[in-house]
DNA sequence: GTGGTCTAGACCACC
DNA sequence: GTGGTCTAGACCACC
């Protein structure tokens, strides 16, 4: 099952919440090709959303070519592998970037940073 | 002089953008405690935003006691060394931990991460 | 209903009356866990405000945790029993030291005082 | 000397403030007939005003009859014993049927605010 | 329908 | 000049 860990407060639209915690399960491959999702009606039950909201999110993540839907059968994943490859690196560079830069900002040394790496990452 | 990377498009409300460019600014100490703002109306008439979103961002800033206004000179930096130094360290792990957690979840091991930061550590 | 007595010559800015109006009959428990507020608008027009100043009224009442909203089914009132009763308390204390401390600045003694609140109290 | 207790933050307009507190003292006779009251500069300095902020106090006190102001001379207090007996009866009724009223609307018995006065009279 | 953000522009107190 | 309040009215996400 998809987490999703909706910030009602945020100033990201929900939908668009929605469609990242899918997105998210896609590239990270915990949803595969030929997949089912859930109903938009079951999704919306289960997110307390109206089902516009939901609707919007299958209907974005269909147009950029994420998932199909068949009526009468809901939605599935439809995804090349090789597509998911890139966008996994592309994602995690632009994410590294932009802490880095936000280290390098707040002025701290690049020994400090890699202490910090080194201690967190091997926490886990 | 503040740098503000204002994105129009983002759902992140503009009053938001502005309050975090100035607030990464205090932290990173380009502001200095007593150092003067510009006014409401001339950073609203730089930035190209009403007065009103402006005098927005001050009066949450304001609030959160990051800076300070009085009727007619106008605001203020006012903050402590000591809490700003706590923001730093607690700002920069928490976006750490978000890029680990991410990285992790995208199914990239730690052989990989640390890699990839050594080769944009050294970019730089 | 709210009892709304907008003073418009007062220096006190109508924001401020309409939220001290909403929070007397939250205190005095007019308005009880729970309740509908009316929405911006409705209560916007009522009071022949703008709708803005009538946002602000909810948005620092719902900072202060008295309120809660949410969007597209608009406000509640949303506060424990326990602590209305303290608030009550310490309004009645704060209002009758400031009326006694006025009385002695003016000279006036204990005796009439009491005499004054005697008659006062029995008249009603 | 008088006692300001100036609030910069009150929605009360500073002047109003000032004109107030000097206000309380002639009624508290504090200030007498003919006292000599400091010059617009003087005060301005003390209470860190502007000297305007101070005109402004002294020329609306001045219309409403407590000071007279002659060139070259200064303001000085002017007002009579019999007004300013009516004056502080006014007040202290005002004051005194504001604070039953929130009593009451808060919904405390009239013994509770009786045991509360006689608890707080005693106090002083 | 609901609240949240935003613009354009006014008037006030204070400097 | 400065900030604080307010109106009139727009557009968006969500119900």
């Amino acid at each position: 099952m998809i987490k999703f860990n909706i910030n009602e407060a945020s100033p990201v639209p929900l939908y668009q919440q929605v469609k990242q915690a899918i997105l998210l399960d896609i590239v990270s491959e915990k949803l595969n090709e030929g997949d089912q999702l859930p109903s938009i009606r079951a999704l919306a039950k289960i997110l307390k959303l109206n089902p516009n909201t939901v609707a919007k999110v299958y209907y974005t993540l269909e147009e950029e070519g994420f998932i199909e839907g068949k009526r009468g059968s809901g939605y599935r994943v439809k995804v090349l592998k090789s597509r998911i490859d890139k966008l996994k690196i592309s994602i995690i560079e632009a994410e590294l970037k932009d802490f880095l830069e936000k280290a390098s900002c707040l002025g701290f040394k690049k020994k400090y940073i890699n202490d910090l790496i080194g201690r967190l990452l091997n926490d886990k």
